[in-house]
DNA sequence: GAGCATAAGTATATCTAGTGTATAAATCAA
DNA sequence: TTGATTTATACACTAGATATACTTATGCTC
């Protein structure tokens, strides 16, 4: 399977990780605001056109490091063995992300993680142009969850809907809260059974209702 | 209480009015990317940078108008009944602004309300700044929320930020499932009694959590 | 009502993200 | 090597947003 990849293809790529390096480092050192594209395009050494025709956009320099994540959740939901039930598959996966640290979840320490954090939080753009990435997992896993539906169950298609918000939601706010407490100087060790407790509260909630605020 | 207002506040209401008017006209009628804010400008009668002084960018043109719903959650659990469950207060509430076809639960076929919903789905920019007024949403949610979580509720806080993420996730995934339909044509007095049952098992999966995809 | 401090509006210039177009250079296939 | 095609560049332009300096309007005090 193992295409050889021409010499356009290899540079293709190499321009793509110049750029984008290029970019990251800069915003780091400076701030997304500070950093022009102009300035990127000299550190990279391609013209500014040549950089658009790589990245569509400033944030999208930042922010595509997050596409490959955009289906992760379906994707679990999918390769979950058969008969077991989308939210135990789904809670399981994120506290195995969570024991391994995997910066998704929001608990990484490592430094140039950490900065990455800081970049995309403090930076309003990045963090309202994440949307688009959020609202493809949700179609995603909508998809998901509807295949894993029983046919008979009424109004499928709209509690698919309705489940994939809630989910992606919830794992947005859990990642979120995470970051917020290493940004703050934690470490993800000391974080880590306070994440797991507070992940398994959000599956119960999900599993069970907002039972907190029901009569 | 009624303040009698100088002229100059007066003014500076007029202005902000017309200048809202103006574009909100010209958006509906060419589309939000072919109006400049210059266009707009001479429209309204006053420099570009004028209306700068009065909304802090383009989209805010459109978007201000979401700002008097922001906390309108929060407030609806502060004003229930004092023993009333927050889940039923809003469900309620949810159900009413659906039966008087208000805008906010997206059932409103009022054709100004309709292009306006047309205005901000269609128009990438829009949808995704929309954001920042839903997490405004979710923040004053949260501290409703909070206020009406028994003390002795573990991890009170984190739970009731996650609960106020999955209830403005649902009902802006019911406002816009309900769009959706309007804009492709029907009627609110058609979609109303589905709109309700959808909002009513959203409710139920809110409330007993998402039993189809449980164990 | 006259005069003055302050607030609001304007003109002008500048910066930067993003796009269109035409041209030059590199790559690939024959 | 040559010819077709992809990729990169130079240049020009639009439009959103901000800075600065200047003018006009408002409202308050005497």
């Amino acid at each position: 399977m193992e295409e050889p990849l021409g010499l356009r293809e290899r540079k293709r790529l190499r321009t793509h990780r110049t750029i984008s390096e290029a970019a990251i480092t800069l915003f780091l050192e400076r701030g997304y605001d500070a950093v022009s594209i102009a300035d990127i395009a000299a550190a990279a050494e391609v013209s500014r056109r040549t950089l658009f025709a790589y990245f569509p956009s400033k944030d999208d320099l930042v922010l595509h490091r997050f596409a490959d994540h955009e289906d992760e959740a379906a994707r679990v939901v999918r390769e979950g063995a058969p008969g077991e039930a989308p939210l135990d598959v789904l809670h399981r996966h994120l506290r195995l992300a969570i024991a391994r640290r995997d910066p998704i979840s929001g608990l990484c320490d490592v430094p140039e993680v950490v900065a990455f954090y800081r970049l995309v939080v403090e930076t309003p753009a990045l963090a309202s142009a994440l949307v688009r990435y959020q609202a493809r997992s949700e179609d995603t896993l909508t998809a998901a969850l509807r295949a894993a539906t029983s046919p008979e169950e009424p109004l499928a298609d709209r509690v698919a809907r309705l489940a994939a918000v809630q989910i992606i939601a919830v794992h947005g706010a859990l990642a979120r809260a995470n970051q917020e407490r290493i940004l703050a100087g934690s470490t993800a060790d000391a974080l880590a059974p306070d994440a797991l407790a507070e992940a398994d509260r959000a599956y119960e909630l999900l599993r069970g209702g907002l039972q907190p605020y029901r009569s």
